[in-house]
RNA sequence: GCCGCCUUAGCUCAGUUGGUUAGAGCGCCGGUUUGUGGAACCGGAGGUCCUUGGUUCGAGACCAAGAGGCGGUACCA
């Protein structure tokens, strides 16, 4: 080994886009998931885990034109020259799956899914290069029964994660609506239509961001933003403009008043009609059961990504504002999403397999609870017994054993400090008690418990060395026998 | 990708018009306790001033490029 290989150290350093999560973070991220996975279990869905790597191709993550893979996934050619990616959600692979395996399973397959999934994108708050998903999805149902479930699970989803009503909305809406207001202002069924549709898409996408009037610029020529970047326009004329505002402005407090609000905007069009009955078989369902109380309404300005969605589309917003440590509002975007892609499953099987589903990016909620001080962190660390004599070890194992036991969050200090260095690892963990047992504890067959959110208290008022040397305060002895009682007395106080 | 702002100790920052050994608060470590965290007092460690190149007798301060961070915008099938 040469000198220089010798001295190597790499800079630790974290990558680009990608988040360590420790402690309360990771906690929520675990709760979150919980609460997701237990409301979905709850109502039948059976959990599948697949690969992290899917081949490109199954992803759909192919340029028409192009032979390697889109931006906006990590890919690497395998030995055998196939190109590999990183999965970049949980429903491409949960397709490639159903079509992979489709006689054996149920119809309609109802699954769940909880992992990470990669986006080669610019990160910023709330959008991570990696984060973790947690999907529902019901295959193999037509009906918008099955549209309607996904949304009252979405909102169940978010009671479970802790929010309160009015604290979020399941926002509902429907693509076909919008092909019919396209269609009639005369957009054509075209490829050139097909782009125009795109950047009407993306245009309404922005509404909450950035307000109607630059929503009006770029569904017209276009825009210029604030730092001189210029922004291409669909193209649509004055009336067009109107017509597309009017329809993402449709939406009312109640069901019924935005459904009432929206059929005439559909004019003649079977499509518009479709839509229409969708929505309002939702709607009434979503009602039936009592979501209409604010946690579920329709929202026409809701359109969702731009790829497989053919129907219904839903979205999960949280309604509280987000700040900053400096106190500015943050965006954080949808807390998830979903919708109805019929055709997804056909890329692989060449016959129509309906589907809908429901993603929640567990990543940006949990971040998003954090960053709104609710992530109901611990209320405290384990009671730490301390190792105080070497040749004791199983004594304090079979402590610690005890108050697992009893349900107490429990550890042995597994150091090689001093009694001091002990206490400060304690009072670092936010531990409630830590139990001594020294020489002398074990001469007189008694245990010593320190309370040390107690102890912190009283520390305030010592003003004397000499006091603070000899006293000892908030901390008892007692028989050994009576050591859970004292350790949860000390817990409760 | 494009535009703008930022980068000095572990963290938050100060650093006069370019001028000797670069500072503070908090944190960390140690001592006043060799069986005690947390108050108080005393002491200590810790900096390639993001990197590289340039201007200058002299650069943490000025210039250029790069990297990283933040914000906006685009992309997000």
């Amino acid at each position: 080994m040469s000198k220089k290989t010798k001295n190597f150290r790499p800079r630790a350093r974290r990558p680009k886009g990608f988040e360590d999560r420790y402690g309360a973070l990771a906690n929520a991220e675990n709760a979150l998931i919980g609460a997701a996975a237990g409301v979905y279990h709850a109502h039948g869905f059976e959990p599948l885990s697949t690969c992290a790597l899917e081949y490109a191709d199954c992803l759909g993550k192919f340029l028409p034109d192009d032979d390697r893979p889109n931006e906006g996934v990590f890919a690497f050619t395998d030995d055998d020259q196939q190109w590999m990616a990183l999965r970049y959600d949980l429903t491409a692979p949960l397709a490639r799956f159903v079509a992979e395996n489709y006689d054996p399973l149920p119809k309609p397959l109802r699954r769940f899914a909880v992992g990470p999934v990669w986006r080669n994108e610019k990160p910023g708050p709330g959008r991570f290069r990696e984060f973790i998903q947690v999907d529902a999805d019901t295959v193999g149902a037509p009906g918008p029964a099955a549209d309607a479930e996904m949304i009252m699970l979405a909102a169940d989803v978010m009671k479970a994660a802790g929010l309160a009503n009015g604290e979020y909305v399941i926002r509902i809406n429907n693509r076909k609506l919008l092909d019919a207001v396209l269609a009639g202002i005369g957009v054509a069924d075209t490829d050139e239509g097909a782009i125009q549709r795109l950047r009407v898409l993306r245009a309404i996408d922005k509404l909450d961001r950035l307000g109607a009037d630059a929503v009006a610029q770029l569904l017209g020529e276009g825009r210029k933003d604030a730092s001189g970047d210029y922004t291409k326009g669909a193209g649509l004329d004055a009336r067009g403009i109107n017509a597309v505002l009017a329809f993402t402005q449709a939406g009312r407090a109640g069901l019924e008043a935005t459904l009432s609000a929206l059929d005439p905007l559909m004019g003649a069009s079977d499509t518009g009609k479709d839509g229409m009955d969708e929505l309002r078989a939702i709607a009434e369902t979503v009602q039936a059961c009592g979501y209409d109380d604010g946690r579920a309404m329709i929202d026409p300005s809701i359109v969702r990504g731009l790829g497989y969605y053919t129907g219904p589309v839903f979205e999960a917003d949280l309604r509280i504002e987000t700040k900053n440590e400096k106190g500015e509002p943050v965006r954080f975007g949808s807390a998830g999403g979903g919708g109805r892609y019929d055709d997804l499953i056909a890329r692989f099987r060449g016959q129509p397999v309906p589907a809908t589903g429901f993603s929640f990016g567990v990543s940006r909620f949990a971040a998003a609870l954090h960053a709104l001080g609710r992530l109901g962190e611990e209320a405290h660390g384990p009671v730490v017994i301390l190792a105080l004599e070497a040749d004791q070890m199983t004594s304090y194992f079979a402590m610690a054993n005890e108050l697992r036991a009893a349900n107490i969050r429990a550890e042995v200090y597994m150091g090689g400090s001093g009694m001091k260095a002990q206490m400060k690892y304690a009072d670092k963990r936010n531990a409630p008690a830590v139990v001594i047992v020294g020489e002398d504890e074990r001469a007189s067959g008694e245990v010593t418990v320190k309370n040390l959110n107690l102890g912190k208290q009283l520390s305030g008022q010592i003003k004397d060395n000499k006091e603070w040397r000899e006293g000892r305060p908030a901390q008892t002895s007692g028989a050994r026998q009576a050591l859970v009682n004292m350790v949860r007395e000390a817990l409760n106080r």
